[in-house]
DNA sequence: GATGAATGAGATTTCATTCAT
DNA sequence: TATGAATGAAATCTCATTCAT
């Protein structure tokens, strides 16, 4: 494609910022916000300690810079151009899919955004942003809710955090080690959650 | 009951211990574990320091040793004996309560235990405990299945990460301020995991 | 003396504290606040550097501990009793003496207080002290106005700055190697003071 | 003079120098030596960071550039072409009137130059050039001595810094808001220092 | 010459842990 | 056994200086 082509011609205005949060995102996701020391994010980035501090304030700034890029990064996945035929039922299986895809593809991200618990350093930026792909979560529901396809005896907002909890918990459990999940699991789980929603 | 009767009567053998594990709670609950400084814990503990370190190794032994006389507390709250009588419906729409209430009842315990990501310190035995209590929430899904009560064509552990995932992240959306649950959306949601379910 | 027998019986009750805050004089005096680092207050006064942000919340804090302890040394010192008989004139030389005495008997104390520029970061605390204490120095100018000593047609705020100013600035010039210092030299400016003041 | 004019149109041959320079005094002036950093001078002087190493060896060359400039330019000032006619009280009174001047015209200078300690990092040059300033003091007072209208019974440099210290002392105590200073009571400071030194 | 992003040594500060009492 | 003052290793952060452009 050309703009993939165009992309990869265009060189990163901030090469130094990208690597910071990069290597930010990988010990992050690993070893928690608090199990890493800024030092060694600039090690892993190849960059001076000093230079993290030239693009994010302090380290809670940087962290939450990085869960905003990441966070926007998810809610552009989800938004990722798809069939928009279909049945409600194929448009559901392709939302599930995405949520797998993004787990899959960017593993860190989704560990870092999803099985950590950010609460006591994230500003009110963050949490307005989270708020926000979350709601474009809701939205789905809600039209599937108007086309009759979805009951309307339970508030979208409890059918998409029912939803997306599910699936966030499987993962959880395959990063703990505690199941080994399957496609057919994966799956399994998609029509049990279409179960709870379908009307 | 005799032995509860007793039990009041009976004095803490290890009180500084038990205070500990009580200040280590109430502050992790509230700041995550990082967020925490030890001899904080001992002034709300009202113990010296040093004493922290006599009943345990070190902070994260401290870390492990609540979390496992949690989930232990979390895993008889659920086995609470109550009634065995009732439809299916009524044993499951018993055991989310059972969730409800704990969560409800021991919001500092919850959020400890389901709200943070404990895995870069947990040890073995605290692993083992917390994969021990899930199956304790696995059995009953498998029992309903071989009740012909629960589908088949999904496995027990699916089905309990996924409304386990459901229920705990209903509760972590409230923490967060994202949604308000009334006991309407409570229940809807109970509904729609039973539906999940349901053969 | 029994007071002085005495005080060599009474243990300091804040032993590290008092090596603290002199190790920090010693330094201070010498290269400046801003010329020293913790760890280096820390190694003099022979104290881990953690001990030393037990006793005072930060480095500022520390210097305006210190900055405080030394002004209401010095406060003090001018306070001593001391002769109250005498003409206006040899009263006046015995306060003279007083601060010469100082600057001689606690030359860190004086250099700190004296040659250095605090306001930077001196707090309202120490900068109500330093007031109160120059006002002490004002009072006696009053009195001698009073009593038809010193003339009255300039007013004793203005007196004391001036004489103090050049006080001060003798001390300063021999600090930093400009001039030398006699007896003579300083009774002569004394004497100069008395000049300017006297009726 | 012809010699001024053509110095207003004289293009200054290092402006980013000139620049510098008055950056460093306004930073310095306001927030002491060590308060500023070499980045914030080069953004105020409109001027790369790396420009002030061209001119400059380190931070204390600038400072010790500075201090010279500074003092020479005080120096000069002081040497002002003045009426020469006049009574000695008339001279001195010009004399002073020449250093409150000073204060007034170039506070910033006045500040960095008076109100702080540079001992720990001034170079040989600049401690000369002090030293060679502070001897321009004491000539008027040598001249005042040997036509017998100062006291000869003191030395010259004492009766300078007598004066000198009385005179930054008001300025100081002003700074920091302990007095407020009239037009009187400066020239009052300056009547009682005449009595100081008149025979 | 001029620049300013980048650097890393060094400063400040925190906190898990120890140990004398 | 219990204490909490003391510790110093390690974390966060700053800033004088360099160097590629």
């Amino acid at each position: 494609m050309a703009s993939t082509a165009q992309q990869t011609q265009q060189t990163d205005p901030q090469p130094k910022r990208t690597a910071i949060l990069e290597a930010a995102l990988d010990r992050f996701a690993e070893l928690g916000v608090n199990g890493v020391a800024v030092p060694d994010i600039a090690n892993r980035a190849q960059v001076g300690t000093g230079t993290i501090y030239r693009y994010f304030q302090n380290k809670e700034a940087l962290v939450n810079a990085l869960f905003q890029e990441e966070k926007l990064r998810f809610g552009e996945y989800l938004a990722q151009t798809r069939d928009r035929q279909g049945s409600p039922r194929e448009l559901f299986n392709q939302h599930w899919q995405q949520m797998v895809g993004f787990a899959r593809e960017h593993p860190k991200s989704f560990r870092f955004l999803e099985l950590q618990d950010h609460l006591p350093y994230l500003d009110n930026r963050s949490r307005a942003l989270e708020r926000q792909v979350l709601q474009r979560l809701v939205k789905p529901s809600r039209n599937l809710q108007q086309q009759g396809v979805f009951r309307t005896d339970i508030r979208a907002e409890i059918i998409m955090a029912t939803v997306w909890g599910a699936f966030v918990n499987l993962m959880k459990a395959e990063r703990a080690g505690y199941i080994e999940l399957s496609d057919k699991d994966i799956n399994d789980a998609r029509d049990a959650c279409w179960r709870m929603c379908a009307s």
